[in-house]
RNA sequence: GUGCCUGUAGCUCAGCUGGAUAGAGCAACGGACUUCUAAUCCGUAGGUCAGGGGUUCGAAUCCCUUCAGGCACGCCA
């Protein structure tokens, strides 16, 4: 639960503050408010371990030149007990901050110590929030869309429970309104076709034209015969539709398992209009007047009185529109269960309802702000360096079921992470099946399993990864070593980061430069043959990389393999 | 037409609450296995940050504009 990197970020800001204090009672600078001071880890070794560009921003202020302004921090800043042996003027006006190797092997520690819950910090302080993610119609199988969205809310999901917070994963099933509808009326055509010859009724105009529709309804032939033909049309929709809906909920549900994802609550639309929430949402807008009647519907009216687009809530023909339940969830979700925060994963092809939904929840008398709604890119797969649309074997579209046999759960969840969720994605599928270095999957996965066969090596020779206090790590000084110490202390910063932007990406593209740093160092520095003590320091070296490697793949539910 | 997203090395992408010579992987080229897994490493080369204006001491980053690609604008979800 310890963030190095932030304690020595904090430590170095407040020493600024002091400083700029100093110089201010002493006369060197002008009385003025000090801002927050921001502390950077800069990108170039040679402009050392942090470093700060305050004194450039206090130029405007103060009307002084950077250099000047530098010059009176650096005199006047005390770093004694601290990790701090050198503070240095650079560039434009850049403090770069030198420490003493001491605080790495600090972080050895806290990493070896912690071991499983290393990375994990606490700024969500078990607040509770909602990641609802893939919410698919359940009137057919998933999607490349659902696929992305299915690694991107697990794994935001993943960094939020790291980050300290009290998560919950919910799928919202799409049960109610009118595609269950349309998907009833199709079923029944196609199982009265079945039974009755292709020409008995005419299938729907906007139904569902897939193949899977006739599988269900020949499934449901097999199961309970033609006993629907003498019910009225109705009950025959709806038991069709009952059956084919829950069919492909357990379909859905076993991918999804197969992909890594595990759901808190399954929560089921039409139980919003069962239990009266829905009913009790309209009246609540209507009363405080969000809602207008025109042209025979209900309109939603949002409390921001500009522009808003309008949006219908009740049909003329009665029936409540999606909106209408989804202002019902969101009610459910903040007043009923009293998440705090709730994030929302849509496609970026939904993005015109994000004001429209934030503008509800507004109404409702809930903070907008505690909607966060992440939109991502749509996914284009490539073969043979080509658009691949449809499923060569089946000759539907790809599949998350089908994704998962070509490429399998680890690539498919690694790939889809490791782009920012606003980029459009291009999955290239030999790519991904590719035992190369070219494949990024195995990269990462190499290094861990690299790190375990040294470590089982050593063992078997009688040599234990030894523990922290029978260690002496100051002996690890070659830069390789130090290089990869940096990094694995940045781990709790980067979940501190992914889980402010909602962006596990970053954990992703993280656990390459680790597995980078790794192997640099393992081709520079041996850790078996090394004399006694410095082997016993890398092996726990080696270790605490083996650490971090294994706590970012489980995030990401990806498999760690001790064996390649 | 209106709105949103994207445009950075040959390819795929980071960087975008303004800051130090614009980064990484792959591909290309040249090297490194008698020693812990070469699914690895080291090095070289590669850029008008889509174009043009502006704000600033300073712009890939902020503002305006043009161009290109994607998406959305339903009593669908």
């Amino acid at each position: 639960m310890t963030n190095l990197i932030e304690n020595i970020k904090v430590t170095i800001s407040n020493l600024i503050v002091q400083a700029l204090s100093k110089a201010m009672e002493k006369g060197e600078l002008p009385e003025f408010q000090i801002p927050d001071v921001f502390i950077e880890i800069p990108r170039e070794k040679g402009h050392g371990d942090f470093s700060t560009n305050i004194a450039m921003q206090l130029t405007k202020l103060l009307r002084m030149p950077p250099q000047k302004i530098a010059d009176s921090v650096i005199n006047n800043i005390n770093t004694e007990g601290t990790y701090i042996k050198r503070v240095e003027k650079a560039g434009p006006g850049f403090i770069n901050f030198y420490l003493d190797n001491q605080w790495l092997y600090e972080g050895l520690k806290i990493i070896k110590n912690e071991d499983r819950d290393y990375g994990r910090i606490n700024i969500g302080k078990g607040q509770k929030v909602m990641v609802e993610f893939v919410s698919a119609n359940p009137t057919g199988p998933l999607h490349m869309g659902n696929a992305r969205g299915g690694a991107l809310g697990d794994c935001i999901a993943g960094v939020l429970e790291a980050a300290g917070y009290d998560v919950t994963r919910e799928f919202y099933i799409n049960d109610a309104g009118n595609q269950i509808e349309k998907f009833g009326a199709s079923l029944e055509a196609r199982y009265i076709q079945l039974l009755k010859g292709e020409n008995a009724v005419e299938f729907p105009e906007d139904g569902y034209h897939g193949e899977d529709i006739i599988e269900h309804a020949r499934a449901y032939i097999a199961l309970y015969g033609d006993s629907l033909l003498n019910e009225d049309s109705q009950t025959r929709r709806k038991k069709l539709a009952e059956y084919a809906v829950q069919k492909n909920i357990s379909d859905i549900k076993k991918v999804l398992e197969d992909y890594g994802i595990v759901y808190d609550v399954w929560f089921s639309e039409k139980s919003l209009y069962e239990s009266g929430e829905l009913e009790q949402t309209l009246k609540y807008l209507k009363d405080n007047g969000y809602t207008e009647e025109k042209e025979g519907a209900l309109w939603f009216r949002s409390p921001d009185t500009e522009d808003e687009k309008e949006a219908v809530l009740v049909r003329n023909n009665g029936i409540p529109t999606y909106f209408a339940s989804d202002i019902a969830y969101h009610r459910n979700k903040f007043q009923k269960r009293g998440f705090d925060w709730v994030i929302n994963l849509w496609g970026a092809d939904h993005h015109g309802h994000v004001a429209r939904m934030k503008a509800a929840v507004k109404a409702l008398g809930i903070d907008p702000d505690r909607l966060d709604i992440v939109l991502f890119q749509l996914v284009r797969l490539y073969r043979n360096g080509e658009i691949v649309r449809m499923s060569k074997r089946t000759g539907k579209a790809i599949s998350l079921a089908d994704l998962l046999e070509e490429v399998g759960r680890d690539a498919a969840r690694f790939f889809f992470n490791m782009k920012a969720s606003g980029s459009h994605l291009d999955f290239d599928l030999d790519l991904a099946v590719k035992q190369t270095n070219e494949n990024p999957v195995f990269y990462v996965q190499y290094a861990h399993a690299r790190i375990c066969s040294i470590i089982r090596l050593l063992e078997s020779e009688g040599v234990k990864v030894p523990e922290v206090n029978e260690t002496d790590l100051t002996l690890l000084k070659e830069q390789e070593e130090l290089d990869l110490i940096k990094k694995l202390v940045e781990y709790p910063e980067e979940i501190k980061i992914s889980a402010q932007t909602l962006e596990p990406s970053r954990l992703t593209r993280y656990v390459i430069d680790v597995a980078s740093s790794f192997h640099s160092f393992y081709n520079a520095c041996r850790v078996k043959g090394a004399e006694e003590d410095l082997m016993k320091a890398r092996l726990l070296l080696v270790d605490c990389t083996r650490i971090v490697i294994r706590n970012v793949l489980n995030l990401l539910k990806i498999s760690a393999p001790e064996r390649m």
